[in-house]
RNA sequence: GCGGGUGUGGCGGAAUGGUAGACGCCGGGGACUUAAAAUCCCCUGAUCCUAUAGAUCGUGUGGGUUCGAGUCCCACCACCCGCACCA
């Protein structure tokens, strides 16, 4: 029997080197075929491929194959997102170079997955942190310079005064640097800006024509922009000044009780210069991070000025604060505090006891009911405002807006979240920015001819800080106007730019240029783009307005680069811990019966939550030992299975072990054809045939786990089938759809059949419409509701025999028991409902 | 806090407003075998029951619309993702 079964130890590598032989894979531009572009996110070479890889990649795998199998030619490319700050963390902990790391890596992780058979082009890999790419993004950094789309502002970074050194968000933890542990500070550094806000409208408006995007991505990009109209005005304060503030609700003017001030507002440091109190609590406004997530669940915090506002319209002063949940970088800095119709604002007043007001009602008869414990945010009638008085909120929103623009002391305008995109990096491993600072002319972009910039190898991570800034001889150079000594520009680029064309590069890739426009238009936009829900708003886009600025330039004819989207879920595992709380590995326990011990020493294990896999909870399995156990076929077929492509994927022991069963029953099955045999069988065929269109429609809809569980079906209809031609046909057009979904097991199987060629470059099987139609149809029968009864008539037979049919139900007339016949319902070939 | 999502047997899940639980896993029983592995067959939501039949309940919770709701509407609960320097 042992010659009867699949072996992947020696099958999977052999088509493995079959294909790289061909070059099967290999995508060409100048091929007259419809162009398919399938792309999966890069990853991040972070030493190891885990299963989140292999399940994104085996969605994008069998895509490629299957559209190949459709006559496109495919580009399906794969490279490194190489830039980022786990290779610093490693050069510190591990005194290995960043560059070194990143490289060896790459070479451990480019092994791990050609050992699943992916169907990649890898003649068109690229790392980011290959000079020859990021000289490249350097020219393209340039172009949008030339273009006025850069630009040089102070924002604020996380400070660790204790390192020195700027932290990511990430490595703020509650409010401390992660190695110092101190109190991080909110700093102002000068840094380069790109404007994406230039692009909002645009970006906003192109949402529109994503029709392949989950819609929840599109909504969750569509607030991220956050595309807000409302009214600019300009309070007078009681020292004379003028102070504008911006307010989406200009309906909700008379409830205003106190207007608000950010802690760096030029106003709030006016203050503090005469108000030896308002330094403090500026400076106390300064500790914690920068974060949304921090600012807004901070507890509000203010500090009352003894400047007021006026009124606008009754003249009345009201209060002046500076306030810590009053943000710089939206709107004007400033704002109307409306207690009564905003939450924020009410935990505000409620804490500095300011009056709260009502003037929006549901009714105008409310207009004296009591405000409850919260803020009424949402739409009514509006009250206690005296011309607005009986308006609906958006009226009155336009009646202020009015009254402002003819009394010349406001204007309605439009505002966005959106915020430009700030990409330096006080960092060594990154793109370097191509600016040299000339003590004469300021910021002088680097001569192309002297691009790329490369990053120095001799650095060191010994003290914390910029290797770039300390680096003795990198950034001094001489300006390129004067020729007099200058310095280089020592931050590098957010790692998001990498990412935001490198599917350009995979597409296109001169030497001479980053891409070729005309090369690029024959494969772009992206067919399928494949990857996590958390790239949903921040990469995707980056993306999206990298490809427009290219556009804008004239570099690209392309406008979005990716048509549809997909985002797969997780790959999770159920976690196990000691008495003591440690996590343990899935390696380390055993199950015997209902308990689970560790192996080690008996100790009893307690079996927890299911979770994403993470080092940190050690429930993780390495796809390299279960390759070796099951190979290739087997752990791509579990990543399809079972699970929707969008939710996440549990990993179970027993759920590989099901999916290697299920490899070696194929197995026999191909082995079971005959290409002898002879006769009919009608139902078997007509299986076949519906199960081929349907495992079409949901491999295109990425329902893998549906496709999957179709081809379940028709191998148990054709297990138990005799030898037949049906037979035949259905264990031959089983072994085509499986083939990019297991594709060593299908290679093998078609070539022990003795067919020519690779399966590979073979066609999807072909279906005969006539078999898809069934001739009789099971109708359910309900009463009360309920199902009583089925039977079984000819498709599309009339209503009326329907009904006859189903009062005729022996069961049906024990559940009526007499009762009277008040309607029957009868639905097509679907059902009878009898209602009594 | 704000924005987005998810919730169906022991588990993963299926189901154009029309037979809830397809398909897979786990579990139980049986066949084959000296035995084991492998393989094959049958059963498998809960409760009741006069038990090859039948009844009731059942898709996170509470309401509603409908002849009919997992699916549509309203309110709530739990968990997950993102929040601009993680990638």
């Amino acid at each position: 029997m042992t010659e009867n079964r699949f072996d992947p130890s020696t099958a999977d590598g052999r088509w493995q080197s079959a294909w790289e032989q061909a070059g099967t894979f290999t995508a060409d531009s100048n091929s007259d075929k419809p162009k398919s572009y399938i792309l999966e996110m890069f990853p991040y070479p972070s030493g190891r491929i885990h299963m989140g890889h292999v399940r994104n990649y085996t969605m994008g795998d069998v895509l490629a194959r299957y559209k190949k199998m459709r006559g496109a030619e495919v580009l399906h490319p794969m490279g490194w997102d190489a830039f980022g700050m786990p290779a610093e963390n490693a050069a510190m902990e591990k005194k290995v170079h960043p560059g070194a790391w990143t490289h060896s890596n790459i070479e451990g992780m480019k092994a791990q997955l050609k050992r699943i058979g992916f169907a990649l082009d890898w003649t068109r890999e690229f790392a980011t942190c290959d000079p020859e790419y990021y000289g490249h993004e350097q020219a393209l950094f340039l172009d949008m310079y030339e273009a006025g789309l850069v630009y040089r502002k102070s924002s604020e970074v996380n400070w660790d005064p204790v390192d020195m050194t700027v932290l990511a968000n990430e490595q703020v933890i509650d409010g401390k640097g992660w190695r110092s542990g101190a109190e991080v500070e909110k700093r102002k550094l000068d840094q380069w800006f790109l404007k994406i806000t230039d692009f909002a409208e645009d970006l906003l408006e192109g949402l529109g024509n994503l029709k392949d995007w989950p819609d929840k991505v599109r909504l969750m990009q569509e607030n991220w922009i956050g595309k807000s109209s409302g009214l600019e005005f300009s309070f007078e304060l009681s020292n004379g000044e003028k102070l504008p503030v911006y307010t989406t609700r200009p309906d909700t003017i008379f409830g205003a009780s106190f207007v608000a001030v950010a802690a760096d507002h030029p106003i709030a440091k006016a203050v503090a210069e005469d108000d030896p109190l308002a330094g403090p609590f500026i400076e106390e406004c300064k500790k914690g991070g920068t974060t949304a997530a921090e600012l807004e669940t901070a507890e509000k915090l203010g500090f009352r000025t003894q400047l007021s506002a006026r009124h606008p319209f009754t003249g009345d002063p009201m209060p002046l604060f500076i306030a810590n949940f009053v943000l710089m970088d939206y709107g004007t800095g400033a704002v109307m505090g409306v207690p009564g119709h905003d939450q924020r604002d009410f935990e505000f007043a409620t804490k500095y006891a300011l009056p709260i007001e009502r003037v929006v009602a549901k009714d105008a008869t409310d207009a004296d009911a009591p405000m409850g414990n919260e803020a009424e945010a949402g739409d009514g009638v509006i009250v206690n405002s005296e011309f607005l008085d009986g308006m609906s909120v958006e009226d009155a929103k336009a009646e202020v807006i009015k009254r402002a623009e003819d009394g010349g002391w406001g204007e309605g305008t439009t505002v966005w979240r959106l915020r430009d995109w700030g990409i330096s990096r006080q960092r060594y491993w990154g793109t370097p920015i191509p600016i040299i600072h000339s003590p004469d002319h300021g910021p002088v972009p680097v001569p192309r001819d002297q691009l790329p910039v490369e990053l120095p190898e001799d650095i060191d991570f010994d003290t914390p800080g910029n290797p770039l800034e300390r680096h003795p001889t990198w950034k001094h150079t001489t300006c390129p106007i004067s020729g007099k000594p200058a310095l280089r520009e020592t931050d590098t680029l957010d790692t998001f730019t990498n990412s935001s064309w490198y599917f350009l590069r995979f597409a296109s890739q001169p030497p001479d240029k980053p891409f070729d426009a005309e090369e690029i238009a024959k494969w772009m936009p992206v067919q399928h783009y494949i990857g996590g829900i958390e790239h949903a708003i921040l990469h995707l886009l980056y993306a999206r307005f990298w490809t427009r600025a290219m556009a804008h330039i004239g570099k690209l004819d392309v406008k979005e680069p990716f048509a549809a989207l997909f985002t797969q879920g997780m790959v999770t595992h159920e976690t196990y811990s000691l008495g003591d709380g440690s996590w343990l590995s899935p390696d380390e326990v055993s199950k015997d019966g209902a308990d689970w011990t560790r192996i080690e020493d008996g100790a009893p294990v307690t079996a927890g939550r299911v979770v994403k896999m993470s080092k940190s909870k050690k429930n993780v399995v390495d796809p390299d030992a279960i390759i070796d156990q099951y190979g290739a076929d087997a752990v791509r077929w579990f990543m399809l299975s079972d699970s929707p492509p969008e939710r996440d994927l549990p990993w179970s022991e027993a759920g590989i072990e099901g999916c290697w069963r299920f490899v070696q029953r194929l197995w026999r099955l191909f082995d079971a054809y005959d290409p002898a045999a002879t006769g009919e069988d009608k139902a078997l065929a007509r299986k076949a045939h519906q199960t081929i269109v349907a495992v079409a429609e949901d491999i295109e809809a990425l329902s893998f786990n549906k496709a999957v569980a179709r081809l379940y079906e028709l191998t148990g209809a054709a297990e138990k089938a005799e030898p037949s031609e049906a037979r035949n046909f259905a264990i031959r057009a089983i072994l085509h759809m499986v083939s990019p979904m297991m594709p060593h097991l299908a290679e093998e199987a078609h070539a022990k059949m003795g067919a020519d060629g690779l399966i590979a470059d073979a066609e999807w099987p072909a279906h005969d419409p006539a078999m898809l139609v069934e001739d009789e149809v099971t109708i359910a029968i309900q009463h009360k509701g309920k199902l009583r009864d089925t039977i079984t008539a000819p498709k599309g037979a009339p209503k009326e025999d329907l009904e006859a049919l189903a009062l005729a139900s022996e069961k049906v007339q024990r559940s009526l028991q007499g009762a009277e016949v008040r309607k029957v319902i009868v639905v097509p070939d679907r059902l009878v409902n009898i209602v009594t």
